[in-house]
DNA sequence: GCACTGTATCGCCATATAGCGATTTAGCAA
DNA sequence: TTGCTAAATCGCTATATGGCGATACAGTGC
């Protein structure tokens, strides 16, 4: 189904930690394509090829200034869909840490 | 970062379009193995591998009943993942339509 | 025109995985 | 044991893509 195909592609995009990483950067703030290289620590092609990733599933936005690229979260999803995973996944592991401490398996 | 890539596994394994039918299917119930594989219209060991991978992400449960394997929804999450995704898609693709009917670009 | 800088893109390699058919394994019934 | 069935796994191919270095492009200033 039609439907399905860009509900994956959109999780898809998710689904890489460099990405989400970017993501992560970019919701304390807008940022040039520069500074991002510097604070992943990836190399400027692959944070290129990511960020055009991230547009075209419209979850970031871009604007030139000059020279340099400015990007920014464009959709409010982002934050709604890591807060959702991150506390699920807070959950999960206190659940195999107590499972852990009273010797039960995980 | 450890959490990012779990994280991004847990949204890869929604990245499927396969994945995402049958966790579908299983939000309407509990269903066997080869009942996913007729409603799938998938063959029976791509489905046994996407199952897999989503117990292995913990979004389903299995139990064995002799000789069949029944599958459930185990995270309440893949739900509410699923239905923000949607409720976005919606939204965009409400908003692209009126750009269309009113002559502007996407 | 030239040089410099910030991004985007290209070519390549390695890895991951979706899908297929074939096979194996596990449980039930003779 | 044999036979049957449900599911898992194996071997394979084709495709997708992350990461790299090199290059092309675009905007600025000379």
């Amino acid at each position: 189904m039609l439907a399905l195909e860009l509900i994956a592609s959109r999780f898809r995009a998710l689904s890489e930690p460099m990405r989400l990483r970017l993501l992560n950067l970019l919701m304390q703030g807008e940022q040039t394509v520069g500074g991002l290289v510097e604070a992943s620590g990836s190399s400027q092609a692959n944070v290129s090829k990511h960020l055009a990733l991230l547009r075209d599933a419209g979850m970031i936005g871009m604007r030139k200034e000059g020279l340099t690229t400015i990007c920014y979260i464009a959709d409010p999803i982002v934050g709604e869909l890591c807060d959702l995973m991150c506390s699920r996944l807070r959950v999960e592991m206190a659940s195999k840490a107590a499972a852990l401490a009273s010797g039960r398996k995980g």
